[in-house]
RNA sequence: GGGCGAUUAGCUCAGUGGGAGAGCGCUUCCUUCACACGGAAGAGGUCGUAGGUUCAAUCCCUACAUCGCCUACCA
C-alpha cells in the first residue's frame, strides 16, 4: 500500500493521468458486444475561442455524463470538434494581417484563405489543449472541423439537394447588412441593444405651392435621401384630404406622393411616417405593397451612394444625417428633435450597427423544414430539458422566417454555384441588381515589356506582381445575379449549356452554421453510410447553451430530420449562462470574467468540475464564486485525508464480501445501506440531468455521513475491537471507499483515478469500473442506527450547550423506552463513550432519574447527564424551557388543525393517521420534558 | 408591446399542497492519535406585496412591485 501526503496536490497528477487515459485510448467507444451506444457530439468552439466558463460548464456536464455511462456498461462516443467560424475567424485573421499593412483585397482570396488555414494550425488547437486540462473524455482520434475535407463533402451534398427541391433559392430583398464585416447576416445575427437616440421632426412641403407642410418623425434622417412616399393611416382625418397629393422631397429636387396605409400608428408622433422601401424593413413592405421605387442612398460600406446626390455622396452614414440636419435647418425645415430611446440592431460579431440593404442573397426556405422539427418535440422524440424552453421553441419555430445563408466573405463554405456570362440575356444584362464580379486576367503584356500568363490574383501576387500593376491590367467581368444558376456536387469548369469556359462562381460563401446544422451526421461519415453512424446516429444527448437553441439546435433538428429521417438526438440538455458572483454576465469589456483554466491552477480540475456541476440546477442562471471552489477544495482534501485514515489503520482488506457476511456490526451495515442509497440519488439525480442533485448527494453522504460518522465510529472498534471486529471494519472502509471514488469518478476523475490505482492498486483505469448500481439498502440498520444517532447528538447538545469542558469526562445514565432500543444502545456503548467523551454509560428500561442531571428527551429514550453538583441548574432550565416551548408551539398548532371539522371531514385518511402519531409523540414528549422539569425545579429549590 | 423566469437565513442558492433545507458567513467551545482545507454545539427566515382556491398555501390561481432574460416593425 501507498503512502498518501498529508494534502491533496492536483497539480502533480491531472496531467499524468490526462495522459495515461488518451494513450490506452480510454475514450475511444468500446465496440464490445452488447453495449448499448451512448453518444454525443460537442458543440463545436469556434477555432478562434478560448475556453470561457460557458464551456467550462458545457464541457463538464458531458464528460459527467460520458464518464458516468461508460461505467454503466455503454459504449460511449464523445465526439469534439470546432467550428470554423466564419466571420469571427475572418476578422481575426483580418486584423492579423493589418498589423503586417495587409488587407485581405490585395491579398487575394486564395491567398488569404491560405493565411487563415495557417493562422488555423497554429492556433485553432488551443481549445482542445484546454479542455484535456479540464479532463474532458473526447475520443480525439475522431476530432473534426466544419472545414474539413469530409464536412465540405455534406455540406456540399445538402446545398445540392436542397437546391434541387427548392428549398434553396436567391431573392433581392433587404437584409441586415454588417459595413464593417461587409456581409450579410442572418436575423439571429444582430443584437438588439437599447440606446438613446433622438427622435427628429423633418418638414416636407406640399407641391401644390400652397406653402403647407407635412411634418414626419424620423430616427434616420439620413434615410430621407431615399424617401419615396410618406404614409399616413387612411383614417386619419387629418390628413385625408392630402392623400394622392405630392410632396417636395427636400435636398432631392424629387416629389413623393402621400399614400395611405394601414399599418401607420396615427397616435405616434404626427401620424405621418416617412417611407424608405430601400432602408428599411417596414418600409419595404410598404413599398412593395404599393408599388413605391426602392432607391439606396447607402452602399454596403455604410457610407451614402452616388443616388443621395452630389452633395452627400461618399459621406459616412452618420455624417451625412449630421448635414443633413443642417441643410433642413439652414432651409427652416427642422421641426424640431427629442430624446428617443429606441433599440438598434448591432453585428453580433463587430457590434457595429447593422444597415438593412437591398441586395440579393440566397435563402433557406424553411417552414417545410420547421414542420416536423416542431412535431418531434411536440411528440416527445425529442425531449428539451428542462421543457420550460419548448414554448419558447414552438414560438420561434411557427414564426420562422426564411434563412439567409449567404455571407460576403471568404473564409468558409463557397456556394457550389456558377453563372455563365454567355448564357446572359440581354435583358438579364440590363437589369438593376446585383453584379458578381470577377477580376478576370489574360495573358499580357506588362508597361516594362514583359509578359505575364493569365491567373488568378493570388497566383499573380506570387509571381511578384503588384496589386496596382494586376488591378490596372485586369478586365473585370461582371455577371448579373439574374443569370441562372447552375448548381453542382463537383466544380464546374465549363457552362454546361453553352461551353463557355468564362463561367463565374458565386463569390459566396454560406454561413457558419449552415454547417454545424449538420454537425450531428457530417462528424459520422455522412454522406456515407459509415460504422459510426450506423452506430451513434442519432445522438443520445445534447448538452448546449440557450444562447444557440435556435441558431444551432433548432437548425440540427431540421436538417437531421430532412437527410437522416430522424432526429439528431433524443434529449438536449440546455444548461444556463455562467454569471459572475453579482450576476452579471461576463464579458471582456466589463473585466469580469472568470478564466477557468485560472480555476483549475488555483483549485485543480476536479474542484472546479464540482463546483459546475453543483451549481447545474436547471433553468437557473449559474452564478460563479471563487470560494465555492475552494470549498470543494477542501472536500477533495477531506477525502484525501478519508483515505489517509483508511490506510494508516494498517489492515489490509481481507477480500470478503461486505454485503454476505455475518460479523458486522450495526455501524458497517449502516453505512453500507446508506451507500447504496447515495449510488442511487446520484444515478437518479445524473439520469434527470439533475447535476446540482447528484453533487449535493455525493458531497452530503462523504463528509457528514461517511467522515464525520461511520469513520468516527469506526475508531473504537479499530483502536479496541477484536480481531474479528477491526476487519470488519476495515473491510466496510475499505468497500465503501472503494465505491464512493467510483461514484465520484465523474466529477472528479482525476483524484478518484490516483486513489484508484495507489491505494486500490487496480490494474486498468476506474474509467471502465462499473458504476454502483442497485446495490442492498437495509432498512432494519438505518432505523436501529437512529438511536445511536439519537442518543451521541443528545449527549453532545447537552455537553455543548451547558458548556461542560471536553476534558470532563461525564457519566451518561440512558432510560430506553423500547427493547429495540436498549438492544441497539447496548451493543454500541464503546461507540458511545468514544463520541460523547463519557467515561460510563449506563443503559436500561426503568432507570430511575438521577439528581442533579441534565436531561435531553429523544424518540423512545431520555438521556440523562448527572452532574453531582455541577449542574448549572437555571442554565439547564432555560435549556429545558426552551425545548418545552417548541414541542407545545408544535402541540397547539396541531390540535388547532384537529379542532377544525372541516379538516377532520375532508383531509385524507393517511394525512389524519400521520398527524394524529406526531401528536402522540409530541405529546409524550412534552410530558417527559415536564416531569424533568419540575424534578429539577424541586432540587433546585433544595439547594 | 408580447412572452418567460426570478423574488426562501447576512450572502449564494436548493426545495415541497400538510408549520422550511444546504453551502459559505456568524457565535461558543475544542490543536482528541485522517484532515484546523478539521471537529462539536448553536443563533438566524410572518418563503416579495395584496387578494383568491383549498380542511390546509412558501408551493396552485389572479393582480401588483422589483430584477433579469428572450422576442417584436412603432417611424
Amino acid at each position: 500500500m501507498n503512502e498518501l501526503k498529508k494534502n491533496y496536490s492536483p497539480e502533480e497528477i491531472e496531467d499524468r493521468w490526462y495522459a495515461f487515459w488518451e494513450e490506452n485510448g480510454y475514450f475511444k467507444p468500446d465496440f464490445q458486444a452488447g453495449k448499448e451506444a451512448f453518444s454525443i457530439v460537442i458543440p463545436p468552439p469556434n477555432v478562434t475561442g478560448s475556453l470561457h466558463m460557458g464551456h467550462a460548464l458545457n464541457a463538464t456536464i458531458q464528460d459527467i455524463l460520458a464518464r458516468w455511462k461508460r461505467m454503466s456498461g455503454h459504449k460511449v462516443l464523445w465526439l469534439p470538434g470546432t467550428d470554423h467560424a466564419g466571420i469571427a475567424t475572418q476578422n481575426v485573421v483580418e486584423r492579423e494581417i493589418a498589423k503586417e499593412g495587409l488587407d485581405r483585397h490585395k491579398m487575394g482570396r486564395e491567398a488569404f484563405i491560405e493565411k487563415v488555414w495557417t493562422w488555423k494550425a497554429e492556433y485553432g488547437g488551443r481549445i482542445f489543449h484546454q479542455l484535456r486540462k479540464i479532463g474532458a473524455s473526447c475520443d480525439w482520434s475522431r476530432e473534426r472541423f466544419t472545414l474539413d475535407e469530409g464536412l465540405s463533402r455534406a455540406v456540399r451534398e445538402v446545398f445540392v439537394r436542397l437546391f434541387d427541391e427548392g428549398l434553396i433559392y436567391r431573392d433581392g430583398r433587404l437584409i441586415n447588412w454588417c459595413p464593417r464585416c461587409h456581409t450579410a447576416l442572418s436575423d439571429l445575427e444582430v443584437e438588439y441593444e437599447d440606446m438613446e437616440g433622438k427622435l427628429y421632426s423633418l418638414r416636407y412641403p406640399l407641391a401644390d405651392g400652397s406653402g403647407h407642410h407635412i411634418v414626419v418623425a424620423t430616427t434616420r434622417p439620413e434615410t430621407m435621401l431615399g424617401d419615396t412616399a410618406v404614409a399616413v393611416h387612411p383614417e386619419d382625418e387629418r390628413y385625408r384630404e392630402l392623400i394622392g397629393k405630392n410632396l417636395d422631397l427636400p435636398l432631392t429636387g424629387r416629389q413623393i406622393p402621400i399614400i395611405a396605409d394601414e399599418q401607420v400608428d396615427p397616435q405616434f408622433g404626427t401620424g405621418a411616417v416617412k417611407v424608405t422601401p430601400a432602408h428599411d424593413f417596414n418600409d419595404e413592405a410598404m413599398g412593395k405593397r404599393h408599388g413605391l421605387p426602392f432607391i439606396r442612398v447607402i452602399s454596403e460600406e455604410g457610407t451614402m451612394s452616388p443616388e443621395a446626390g452630389e452633395r452627400y455622396a461618399g459621406l459616412d452614414r452618420y455624417k451625412c444625417r449630421k448635414r443633413v440636419i443642417e441643410d433642413l435647418t439652414e432651409l427652416g425645415l427642422m421641426e424640431g428633435e427629442k430624446k428617443h430611446p429606441h433599440s438598434v440592431g448591432h453585428c453580433y460579431r463587430c457590434k457595429t450597427i447593422i444597415e438593412p440593404l437591398l441586395t440579393i442573397q440566397w435563402y433557406v426556405k424553411i417552414a417545410p423544414l420547421a414542420e416536423e422539427a416542431i412535431r418531434v418535440v411536440e411528440d416527445g422524440r425529442v425531449r428539451l430539458i428542462p421543457n420550460s424552453w419548448d414554448n419558447n421553441y414552438f414560438g420561434w419555430m411557427r414564426e420562422i422566417k426564411d434563412w439567409c445563408i449567404s455571407r460576403q466573405i471568404w473564409w468558409g463554405h463557397q456556394i457550389p454555384v456558377w453563372y455563365c456570362p454567355d448564357c446572359a440575356t440581354e435583358s438579364d444584362q440590363q437589369k438593376q441588381g446585383d453584379f458578381i464580379e470577377h477580376i478576370f486576367f489574360e495573358p499580357m503584356t506588362l508597361a516594362d515589356g514583359s509578359s505575364v500568363m493569365g491567373g488568378t490574383y493570388a497566383e499573380l501576387t506570387a509571381a511578384g506582381l503588384s496589386h496596382e500593376a494586376i488591378v490596372g491590367n485586369s478586365k473585370i467581368i461582371r455577371v448579373p445575379r439574374t443569370v441562372k444558376p447552375l448548381c453542382a456536387r463537383e466544380d464546374l469548369t465549363s457552362c454546361p449549356h453553352c461551353g463557355s469556359g468564362k463561367i463565374i462562381r458565386d463569390p459566396d460563401v454560406l454561413d457558419t452554421w449552415f454547417s454545424s446544422a449538420l454537425w450531428p451526421f457530417s462528424t459520422l461519415g455522412w454522406p456515407d453510410t459509415t460504422e459510426d453512424l450506423k452506430t451513434f446516429y442519432p445522438t443520445s444527448t445534447l448538452v448546449t447553451g440557450f444562447d444557440i437553441l435556435f441558431f444551432w439546435v433548432a437548425r440540427m433538428m431540421m436538417m437531421g430530420l430532412k437527410f437522416m429521417d430522424e432526429v439528431p438526438f433524443r434529449d438536449v440538455y440546455i444548461h444556463a449562462l455562467v454569471r459572475d458572483s453579482k450576476g452579471q454576465k461576463m464579458s471582456k469589456s466589463k473585466g469580469n470574467v472568470t478564466d477557468p483554466l485560472i480555476m483549475i491552477d488555483k483549485f485543480g480540475a476536479d474542484a472546479f468540475r464540482f463546483s459546475l456541476a453543483a451549481f447545474a440546477a436547471q433553468g437557473r442562471d449559474v452564478r460563479f464564486s471563487e470560494e465555492r471552489v475552494e470549498g470543494y477544495r477542501y472536500f477533495i482534501n477531506k477525502l484525501w485525508n478519508a483515505t489517509r485514515f483508511i490506510l494508516n489503520a494498517g489492515i489490509p482488506a481481507s477480500g470478503k464480501d461486505v454485503y454476505t457476511r455475518d460479523d458486522l456490526a450495526l455501524p458497517d451495515k449502516w453505512i453500507l445501506s446508506r451507500l447504496s442509497a447515495t449510488a442511487g440519488e446520484v444515478s437518479r439525480g445524473l439520469s434527470q440531468y439533475r447535476f446540482n442533485d447528484a453533487a449535493n448527494s455525493i458531497y452530503h453522504f462523504i463528509w457528514h455521513e461517511f467522515c464525520d460518522w461511520y469513520i468516527e465510529l469506526s475508531k473504537p472498534a479499530l483502536y479496541q475491537g477484536s480481531e474479528v471486529e477491526k476487519q470488519a471494519v476495515a473491510d466496510t472502509l475499505f468497500h465503501v471507499l472503494e465505491k464512493v471514488i467510483r461514484i465520484l469518478h465523474p466529477f472528479m476523475p482525476y483524484v478518484t483515478e490516483e486513489l484508484w490505482k495507489t491505494v486500490f492498486e487496480k490494474e486498468g483505469s476506474i474509467m471502465t469500473a462499473a458504476f454502483p448500481e442497485g446495490l442492498p439498502r437495509d432498512v432494519d440498520a438505518e432505523r436501529e442506527m437512529a438511536f445511536l444517532l439519537d442518543a451521541v447528538t443528545g449527549l453532545r447538545s447537552i455537553r455543548g450547550e451547558l458548556n461542560i469542558a471536553p476534558s470532563l469526562e461525564v457519566r451518561a445514565e440512558i432510560k430506553t423506552g423500547s427493547a429495540e432500543a436498549e438492544r441497539v444502545l447496548r451493543g454500541n456503548i464503546a461507540a458511545i463513550m468514544k463520541l460523547t467523551r463519557a467515561r460510563e454509560v449506563q443503559i436500561g428500561p426503568d432507570l430511575a432519574r438521577p439528581e442533579g442531571a441534565a436531561v435531553a428527551v429523544k424518540d423512545q429514550m431520555e438521556i440523562y447527564l448527572p452532574l453531582e453538583g455541577l449542574l448549572d441548574i437555571d442554565a439547564e432550565l432555560a435549556r429545558l424551557g426552551k425545548e418545552l416551548a417548541k414541542v407545545e408551539e408544535s402541540i397547539a398548532f396541531l390540535n388547532k388543525k384537529f379542532s377544525n371539522e372541516s379538516f377532520m371531514k375532508k383531509a385524507p385518511q393517511d394525512v389524519l393517521e400521520k398527524e394524529k402519531a406526531k401528536l402522540s409523540d409530541l405529546t409524550g414528549k412534552k410530558e417527559k420534558i415536564e416531569e424533568n422539569i419540575a424534578a429539577l425545579a424541586a432540587a433546585g429549590g433544595k439547594r
